[in-house]
DNA sequence: GACTTGCTCTATCATATATAGAACAAATGT
DNA sequence: ACATTTGTTCTATATATGATAGAGCAAGTC
């Protein structure tokens, strides 16, 4: 796993390690029981605090996409990672409609903006920065 | 122009304001050279802060969606919005990235997550909450 | 000339982000 | 058995952001 930090970045730093992480799940890197570093051993890697790791894990926790085992460690989700619930795509379309939105003000096509998700997933999927 | 504000949301009132209006943009309910409330009156008819208006109108600005002309008021940008350049094409991928991210997580497929992307731009056409 | 306008300034309060260090108790590795 | 590692919890500090509040200014508008 690559984790790429900007510092200089609007997105709070644990944030983007979450994102990270999602990203390395969705491409197939972290598999279904595979182990995370400790949030000592990432931080210090990564030249960041203990608590903001701790963060970024409990964020994941919530969504359901790791467990964090108290005093063992963490994991990703053992059984794998159930398809989204109603909710789940709800809350998703509502995060990403403000950007579509403004994707129509710049009078982008529904096409575009359909072109512009294929490549994502694909270069999601490829690990493609 | 119906604005609806949480005030239990995580999202800032000033942006959500701000992300109504480029709703209202988009569905063509404000057009180039339509003015804007007056920061005042914006913020007593929505029962917020003055402040916070204005915020939310120098967010839009700073995207060049509306023209704040001092002393004197508020409009749509008279010329029309041009077309998204290929930096602001980058700045919309790279807020989607990480929810498409999710959405593979989450076992949603490319054409699911492109069936979710044409009924957002349905709903934001036609107004629909 | 009165009113409205956005702008600026000071101020306060709450919350979020990030770092730091210490201590705890249980799981793990040898 | 013992030392180490683990996530958790606590206090503390610093900075930034969000939101409100009120006052005053200078220029545009009616």
């Amino acid at each position: 796993m690559f984790i790429e930090i900007e510092a200089n970045s609007s997105v709070p730093i644990y944030l983007q390690l979450a994102q990270q992480l999602i990203e390395g799940i969705a491409r197939g890197d972290l598999k279904p029981g595979d182990s995370l570093p400790s949030v000592r051993a990432f931080a210090a890697d990564l030249g960041m605090n203990m608590h903001t790791v701790n963060k970024a894990y409990h964020y994941l926790e919530e969504k359901e996409f790791i467990q964090i085992v108290a005093k063992s460690g963490v994991i990703i989700q053992p059984n794998g990672i159930p398809k989204a619930s109603e909710k789940e795509k709800q809350q998703l379309a509502a995060q990403i409609r403000p950007l579509i939105a403004e994707g129509l003000v710049l009078k982008l096509s529904e096409e575009e903006m359909v072109a512009m998700l294929r490549e994502l997933v694909q270069d999601i999927k490829e690990g493609k920065l």
